[in-house]
DNA sequence: CACCATAGACCGAACGTTCGGTCGGGCGCT
DNA sequence: AGCGCCCGACCGAACGTTCGGTCTATGGTG
């Protein structure tokens, strides 16, 4: 059987230079790592994409477009706020795990382009909503009284947002749904026994 | 009153390149932009220290440091395992937020260059105790048997982790301590009322 | 079926810019 | 005079990107 020649779409480009963005930094990813990782030289790679920063703005787009979209889920916008803010949690982690590359790399943007400034705002507008949410859930009597709201989102977030740092697919011994449930049980119930 | 001209030492100066690489990420950070937030001259800064690279050491030796020293503290060391991890959990965010320029520097770290890899290997190092004395503290009965002792040291060590992502001295509303217990309390016992 | 034109995917060389760092020196203070 | 701290000019290497091309596959035509 000949060997095909394999060639690339944006989008399969895409997914190398993220994978190569994630492991290196994206300012530590050059260009021509990403060509070698790809196969192929650096200027093939401006057929297919207009530029590093484009790659950028694709990826952080994507990560930024499912996270949004959770919010919208019904489950996260009815009901009481302790049940909402759980489903939100639990569901943020199984986003995150499904979009690893995209939204780890979200989640260490920097602010050193336009696109990362651009994310920056967008996260900002989510942490924003979540912190609501967590405010509405202890106005209903709900969470801890000892802990304010907003160290409790930002706990929270931080606790969902660490996942990407160690997750690994087929290598972290649980699934996206059992990682989600753990950290909404941990979140919420704490881990004594 | 004359105005006397501002002179660097290495560790005043390391000061500020910590805070610019925290910035802008070790690779997006510029020596020409050091210079520029330190008001002096890239050459000038040779004077001080030998070079980008050992000012990332210089720091990262620093983190690890502390981060290794508060698991050798009495409380760290003697005592039920689940009593050592709530110290150890406290403390290291206490620790976090004292030093939280440089080790928000260690966390960040990718492996680009031959110290980001030493400071890896610690980190894992580090993880591995704390890994181990959350084994003892599952196998002593104290943490919740429906999530493995391996996940639990993950979800602990990013929720302590995290506060690096938002903690800023003087602008989070608490301070070291209480957000030291707030984590501990999170970890333990959850945000449930 | 053979030939040709076109398009897609690729490449080597080069460009302008930025990088970390060095060199040779000046200034002010003791 | 000597030293510490500073600086302008410059260096070689690496960066992201562009330019002008080649190669291969495909479809149309005779």
């Amino acid at each position: 059987m000949s060997q095909q020649r394999v060639t690339y779409t944006p989008e399969s480009l895409l997914r190398v230079a993220v994978e190569l963005f994630n492991e290196r930094g994206y300012d530590g990813a050059s260009m021509g790592q990403l060509a070698e990782a790809a196969g192929i030289t650096k200027s093939s790679i401006y057929h297919h994409v207009r530029g590093k920063e484009d790659m950028l703005r694709l990826a952080l787009e994507r990560a930024t477009g499912v996270l949004f979209a959770l919010l919208d889920e019904p489950d996260a916008t009815t009901g009481r706020a302790i049940d909402r803010l759980r489903y939100v949690v639990w569901r943020a982690t199984e986003v995150l795990i499904e979009e690893l590359p995209y939204v780890t790399l979200l989640l260490r943007a920097r602010g050193n382009t336009e696109t990362e400034r651009w994310a920056l705002d967008r996260r900002r507008e989510l942490d924003h909503r979540v912190a609501d949410l967590v405010a509405r859930a202890a106005a209903e009597g709900d969470l801890r009284a000892d802990i304010e709201p907003r160290l409790a989102a930002r706990l929270l977030f931080g606790l969902v947002n660490s996942v990407s740092e160690w997750y690994r697919p087929g290598r972290s011994g649980a699934g996206p749904r059992q990682v989600g449930e753990a950290v909404a049980a941990v979140a919420f119930d704490g881990l004594t026994a």
